[in-house]
DNA sequence: TGGGATGAACTTACGTGTAATGGTAGAGCA
DNA sequence: TGCTCTACCATTACACGTAAGTTCATCCCA
């Protein structure tokens, strides 16, 4: 019928346009594969911050119908990543730098909230174990005295895993819950300005600050020191705003995901 | 511009009519309708902890159709009273004494930080009055010797009433956004466990402490001392965390909404 | 010329038909 | 008697028709 072929057309058309997607979302659902290319359009700045969003020129654009598009816009609203307008509909959210600044401070607070629990609580020496192989891998990107691209990538790989590390440690669902959602802000994840710090001079210095914090939160943590613990995870999150500032001042913002979403002033 | 503007209003509504009480929502959506029946169902334990839910079954029970309790379950999967399964459908989330512990720990971690914030900025004049006022208001409740139902409800008002000025004064609607998040768990809230209080012979006792806590967080953030705040906070958290321990003891939990939620093991 | 009212167009919220998927139960064979 | 395969049933995910509400533009009247 008209439905079968129209939605033969639109699976074909999808497909052969994710064609850098991964295999396995070809399996999943339509409303999950919209959601993930929705918040990819909005972090590439193909849909401009502040701009309305209609269900139906998303629809165009993607090919899903209606019910799928629905929700993933409002998933993406409880993400964060759009606004519910009042009288229906949604909005590209904007993030002023403050926005930013406390969606970081806030991560480092709860990041140090887990620290603290996991050093209070004792870890398992399995997920021990995991980190200081983790921690030992970044050492080694480090070694070598200037950084190419491709260390830069393995260090943010690693960087995030060894945070997902440590959300496990304190083995609460809760905060793990509110950590993901929290780094789900694109600028606000733990390896969010690294990437900035790419074309800084002082580049790889401030990435073996940060590596010696990792190792002291981690001594902290067998020691089941809670306080240090939290202290370190705090300050460690200011690295990022650091980074932060200085990106908004030298307006090398562009390479990031997300920050055309950043907006100037208040 | 307009759409900030609206964005604005919109915000402004939602944090100021915090309220129950908005004409409009009554008349409101189906969904959001639906959203309301269905989370008090789930606080007054119609619905047992774990139990499969199928949209077909809440549809018969509330009588709209299945789009917007589609919606309404998937809102509150998002908002942590639900759990979304696998293949598709949805359980009644149940959580551990740790978890609600979790939670409480959380909430006084992110006040802690709104806390801190607002004395570090400074606050508005007005905000602070209405600080001061509320909790003069507070203090007259606690003037008698001993407490009626009536003075603890209007302490539990009033308690909420001043947590969300503190929310306020950090102005941050990240940080506005996270705390909502937290409380929305019921047994987080900032009232949370103080109806248990009321059963307890030290029930007078537990709230003027916790009213101290309230001036002395006032008091700092008027100073500007930003960790006295933050420290404060956290420990006026632990008055909750108190009453939890005191409330699982003494099997006295029936009278707290969402309490059927909590399991006894692991 | 300006303001108000009316109509048209657009957009979302709701309702429901339909197909696909996963689970379970029953039957048959080893 | 136990295990496996098949068929049916329950349930969800998707598609789309429909209606109601909102906004914008245009026209008319003061």
């Amino acid at each position: 019928m008209a439905i079968a072929t129209r939605n033969i057309a639109a699976h074909a058309m999808n497909t052969g346009a994710n064609g850098q997607n991964d295999i396995k979302n070809l399996q999943q659902s339509a409303q999950l594969k919209a959601q993930r290319r929705l918040r990819e359009m909005i972090l590439a700045g193909e849909l401009p911050g502040g701009a309305r969003i209609a269900e139906l020129s998303i629809v165009e654009k993607l090919g899903f119908s209606r019910t799928p598009i629905r929700a993933a816009l409002m998933r993406l609203e409880q993400e964060g990543l759009l606004d519910a307008l009042p009288n229906g509909g949604y909005a590209v959210k904007t993030f002023s730098e403050r926005d930013v600044s406390e969606a970081i401070e806030l991560r480092g607070t709860i990041e140090g909230l887990s620290a603290r629990l996991a050093a209070e609580r004792g870890v398992s020496p399995v997920v021990l174990n995991e980190s200081r192989a983790c921690l030992r891998q970044i050492d080694s990107v480090l070694g070598s005295s200037s950084l190419d691209d491709e260390a830069f990538a393995s260090y943010v790989t690693l960087n995030e895993r060894f945070h997902a590390l440590l959300g496990e440690m304190a083995e609460s669902s809760v905060l793990a819950r509110e950590l993901e959602r929290v780094c789900g802000l694109p600028f606000a994840s733990p390896s969010g300005f690294v990437v900035v710090q790419a074309s800084s001079p002082r580049a790889r210095d401030l990435l073996v600050v940060a590596q010696d914090q990792h190792w002291q939160v981690l001594d902290a943590i067998e020691r089941r020191e809670g306080s240090r613990a939290e202290n370190l995870m705090r300050e460690h999150s200011r690295i990022a705003q650091r980074n932060l500032r200085e990106a908004v001042q030298s307006h090398d913002l562009d390479q990031m995901p997300g920050v055309r979403l950043i907006r100037k002033r208040s």
